[in-house]
DNA sequence: CAGATTAGACAGTGCCGCTACCCAATTGCC
DNA sequence: GGCAATTGGGTAGCGGCACTGTCTAATCTG
């Protein structure tokens, strides 16, 4: 098909898929000519992939095409997709950011630490070590003491939660579509996360201090 | 202290905390004349927070303009600040966003399941609802089978989470004070909290399909 | 061969988070 | 009381980002 068509059954104008190609979020057609190229099923997944991590999860384009390159590259090795990539966050990236140059390995104890009592085998140079280190910072820097302890129960519950991501897709067996499943259950499902969290925030509150109008209690479900 | 005081102690500029009042995100300080205001302690403590929701989590100026005026309305129940004021996603607000009207409660049955399934009490408005619905309506669209059920385990986590981030603050007795903690451990650690699943990814993923170099497994923690 | 379509390039747009500048009022200091 | 420095308040501008509109020359379609 031709990039019309594609836009057509997309429902992303022309103008933004050739911007898409030109930053090399989507990969160009196969050339028929210098003013024609071939498009394909591949193409309209891949623009559908895109919509959903820049305009549903808020990822910025720059830090989309990242997250689908390393699905592409590492297409072989599915836990390389979902280790990489990522200091990403949404569109403005913060000033006291590009400090403390590139020794990004090493230079996050408190990460260090807590995936040293976890017991997990994660590389050093994980971005989410970097993360973690700077968010314990910030609380304290705001008087809230909080160190990498106070984390661990929240790093066993994200060891379940990626037991159910990695349940999701180990049954399939294509390893782009493996790739392409992983990226998207870890990063689409973040914002449905934090929902989660917030609405049980809300129950929880509820039921300590009695917001007390109508009491419930009906299908509870237990977990293995 | 006045304002250059205020910018010196805080280290963010006089222009942006200009802009942060024009906002209305800080408080306007006493006047004292025409020309001169008076700031105090709880003026530095609110440039922080906002520094740290903005800079450090990326939420949008407006976003937290809401927050911050959630947290200080709402200081008496907590409770309402952890559900309150959120389809906040990055700035880049999304296009088929404003869409549904503002039947906004009600029309996510998917959420609603889910909440009537673990026997949640959560207002109709909260807004992680129409998250819930429309990352699920998302997956789908993209070929991946997913529905409320899927979320079941994911909410049982979170539930999880919830009883130690309410945990956390109830020892807190100071109304305000709790308010700010609450919005701090909830914001704040969100992107903490994703940084941990992904280091749990790969451990797990790592785990499974051998990336076998070297095997571990020390300071295992239990949770009660 | 006429009319429509296309790839590719580039300038322009709107929004956002600042930032720089200006002005008149006020202050601290002598 | 005089004067430089600071302040509040307002307005305009800037750089980055995610598009969007337009132009051109080549190509396809009928």
């Amino acid at each position: 098909m031709r990039i019309s068509e594609l836009s057509r059954r997309s429902g992303v104008p022309n103008a933004t898929i050739k911007y898409y190609l030109r930053e090399g979020l989507l990969p160009p057609g196969r050339a028929t000519a210098a003013t024609q190229a071939e498009y394909d099923e591949t193409h309209l997944r891949r623009l559908r992939l895109i919509r959903a991590l820049v305009g549903v999860r808020g990822l910025s384009v720059a830090s989309a095409k990242q997250v689908l390159e390393a699905m592409t590259e590492h297409r072989t090795d599915p836990h390389e997709v979902l280790g990489i990539a990522f200091g990403i966050r949404p569109s403005t990236a913060g000033a006291t950011d590009t400090a403390e140059g590139d020794g990004t390995a090493g230079a996050n104890p408190e990460a260090a630490a807590l995936v040293d009592a976890m017991g997990w085998s994660v590389s050093e140079h994980n971005p989410a070590r970097q993360i973690i280190d700077r968010t314990l910072r910030t609380l304290r820097s705001l008087d809230v003491e909080y160190d990498w302890r106070a984390l661990l129960p929240y790093a066993d519950l994200a060891e379940r939660t990626a037991r159910y991501d990695l349940d999701r897709i180990e049954s399939i067996t294509d390893p782009l579509e493996k790739a392409e499943r992983a990226v998207l259950l870890t990063f689409l499902l973040e914002p449905a996360l934090m929902a989660l969290r917030r609405l049980a925030q809300e129950n929880e509150s509820t039921a300590r201090h009695g917001g007390g109008e109508h009491q419930q209690g009906p299908v509870r479900r237990i977990l293995p």
